[in-house]
RNA sequence: GCCCAAGUAGCUCAGGGGUAGAGCGCAUCCUUGGUAAGGAUGAGGUCGCGGGUUCAAUUCCCGCCUUGGGCUCCA
């Protein structure tokens, strides 16, 4: 056969083989050539040089360009090669691992695992982009081999790459692809495809370097990642390491610091958060929206000891399954005491205290449950990963037939509160048991049946979209994932709604139903922050430290333009405490515009600038942060305006 | 826990083999100025901790601690 027959955008015409999948797509469209990176053949992704068999049937062509998805995708794993053609130049006998593309994380674009004859620095990182930049001006071709397995293995064998042999041997079959860059010592174990030639790589960065196991497991070797990113065009790389710097503006250790809210002391311990004066009023008002809520949905609240017995540890089961990250057993009078690192055995104490009937379900028990984990160190990471926390926990002790109506409440109750905040994208997730290879699964078919289809059915009733993910139900019952997105698109995992079919077992829950018969109830965990230390990260981070007023830790600040000014201003000032707001007043004797700009950079909603004309007829001058100036007004007239602004928890 | 980096005044940071500097903040005084920084003076530091090299270490070397970036998207 000398002839092909190709499918290119809607038209379809042969043409003579041999032919590569550039000379096809050239022979449609010479323009479309020069855009292409790759493309796909019949639904394969493939190389541009990438010889086309001649078959019967029709070849689809499909070019692949730098702005799908795909493009990107395949920029960025090129690019991963080009930095381990670089190291292997600038560092002869490094180890490869492996170095994929990253689509799903914001920080990075892709890595490539090594292990370097000597130890990388970060000094090391300009030095090998520059060679990669060298690399990239000279149009270094990235070709494709296809080789016997044992060949492949020999080759790495040969280059003492035995990482790669590892892999190879576990996912090649008889043949597979490898593929050099011309002028270059780098040969990689890979499928492809890849851009054609290093040209093509115009916008990269490299930007971390840190640790990393080989297969991701501490036991194995340690080796060195290099992070970096690649776009397809510079500007779009400016633009991401101009939004980084904007992300790095809003890390609440900064503007905890900044703000006073917070800090951790080295001399307390390391993730154990002291909450200052100024988050402490934040704190309040959470939890004061959270009460609100939790009262008028039939919650009752409870409160539990932050220490129990060993063997309350052992029943519940986190003796076996936890013991990592429980802190070491105490001994008071011959018994040992172990902390807390979840509070729903002390809800279950509540529970057993006395005989339940049908009629007393359910049972909803609420605490802010301060909780001790010992964390690794390497993960502690400022309000977002501590080791003791408090827990906006509650156990729900529902009857089979309640479980629905309970969950739907639960995330009524999840919406209305994230929403509050400004959250107006919250994602759910639902988890379930998955297919039945996965064992280890606790109670019966009939039960999760049962209980999928009712977490299944609140969400549709509530008209919630939801993902459903097959296979990531805990071993004791399917759950209901909450995730924010924040203002800057970032997502966060938060709360959760669970089933428990274990607990009720383990402690040997009961109620008497109707039937006079003993039954078990099911408990429902229920968290929508998880953890108000890492919510309270959150918030700062969404609001970059710019509370809304019924958050703010100063509401109103009073701005005297001089000294005669100040008993005006503080008379203001203790008018508006009076009606519950939390004001300051500055009376030092700076220019108006240092107390304005020091008010400012505190982020303080409000600001109340007096001099002699507010004096004269009792009016106050209303700077708003954002808005700037917004004119003079009455006190009174003042008042009523951020009343209702505080009283709606406007953002 | 492991890899890399950093720890200097309350904060942000500069410096460097001969026991320390700036800006902000703080205190006092002067100034009373209408919407993002008025001026002067002053207080404040075992230069993370421990050891080593040296006549001499905050500086060089080693260890430790803490903080920061990370630690299975996979040929």
């Amino acid at each position: 056969m000398t002839e092909l027959n190709v499918k290119y955008g809607g038209n379809e015409r042969s043409i003579p083989a041999p032919a590569t999948v550039a000379d096809a797509i050239k022979a449609f469209d010479r323009d479309g050539l020069k855009k292409a990176l790759a493309a796909k053949v019949n639904g394969e992704e493939v190389d541009l040089n990438r010889e086309l068999t001649a078959t019967d049937e029709v070849l689809s062509i499909e070019p692949v360009t730098a702005d799908s998805r795909d493009g990107l995708e395949l920029i960025r794993h090129s690019t991963a090669h080009l930095l381990a053609a670089a190291l292997l130049d600038l560092f002869p006998g490094t180890k490869l691992g492996v170095g994929p593309a990253l689509m799903e994380d914001p920080r990075y674009g892709y890595y490539y695992d090594v292990i370097a004859p000597r130890t990388l620095t970060e000094a090391d990182l300009p030095v090998i982009e520059k060679r990669m930049k060298g690399m990239a001006k000279q149009n270094l071709v990235y070709r494709r081999e296809i080789v016997k397995k044992s060949a492949i293995l020999e080759l790495f064998k040969g280059r003492d790459e035995p990482l790669k042999c590892e892999l190879i041997d576990k996912k090649a079959t008889d043949t597979a692809s490898i593929y050099h860059i011309d002028n270059s010592p780098f040969i990689d174990f890979c499928l492809g495809p890849h851009v054609p030639h290093t040209g093509k790589l115009q916008a990269f960065k490299l930007l971390a370097l840190s640790g990393a196991y080989w297969k991701g497991d501490a036991e194995r070797e340690q080796m060195q990642r290099i992070y970096g990113t690649a776009f397809a065009r510079q500007e779009e790389l400016d633009a991401w390491l101009k939004q980084r710097e904007e992300a790095e503006k809003r890390d609440h250790r900064k503007l905890g610091k900044q703000l006073d809210l917070f800090s951790i002391d080295d001399d307390y311990g390391q993730g154990l958060i002291l909450w200052h004066p100024k988050g402490g009023i934040v704190r309040m008002e959470m939890e004061r929206l959270l009460r609100e809520e939790l009262e008028q949905r039939g919650y009752s609240f409870v409160f539990t000891p932050h220490i129990a017995k060993r063997q309350l540890w052992v029943t519940s089961g986190h003796e076996g399954n936890y013991a990592d990250s429980m802190y070491a057993p105490t001994n008071i009078e011959d018994e040992e005491y172990r902390l807390k690192p979840m509070n729903c055995p002390f809800h279950i104490g509540i529970y057993k205290a006395s005989p339940k009937s049908y009629r007393d379900l359910p049972q909803r028990y609420s605490e802010m449950g301060t909780v001790y984990r010992a964390e690794l160190s390497g993960t502690l990471h400022g309000l977002m990963r501590v080791r003791g926390f408090s827990v906006d926990d509650a156990h729900l002790f529902v009857r089979p037939d309640q479980v629905h109506a309970e969950v739907a409440d639960c995330l009524d109750f999840a919406i209305k509160v994230f929403d509050t905040y400004g959250f107006d994208k919250v994602k759910f997730e639902l988890s379930v048991r998955g297919g039945a290879e996965n064992k280890g699964y606790l109670g019966s078919d009939e039960d999760w049946v049962a209980a999928e289809d009712q977490l299944a059915s609140a969400l549709k009733e509530r008209e919630i979209s939801y993902e459903r993910i097959e296979g990531e139900a805990a071993f004791y019952g399917p759950k209901i994932d909450i995730k924010i997105e924040d203002a800057i698109g970032r997502i966060w995992q938060l709360g959760t709604i669970q089933l428990d079919f274990n607990l009720p077992e383990r402690f040997e829950l009961e109620y008497t139903g109707d039937d006079n018969q003993k039954h078990r109830p099911f408990m429902i965990h229920r968290a929508l922050f998880g953890s108000i230390e890492r919510f309270f990260g959150v918030l700062i981070e969404h609001y970059a430290g710019a509370f809304p007023l019924w958050l703010a830790p100063v509401q109103v600040v009073v701005l005297p333009i001089t000294d005669r000014i100040n008993d005006y201003a503080n008379q203001v000032a203790a008018e508006l405490r009076a009606a519950g707001f939390r004001v300051e007043s500055n009376t030092i004797s700076d220019k108006i515009g240092a107390k304005i700009r020091d008010a400012q950079m505190q982020k303080i909603p409000y600001m109340l600038v007096l001099g002699d004309k507010e004096l004269e007829d009792g009016s106050v001058a209303v700077r708003e942060r954002k808005q700037g100036d917004i004119g003079a007004m009455t006190l009174a007239e003042f008042k009523e305006k951020i009343a209702t602004e505080k009283s709606s928890r406007s953002l």
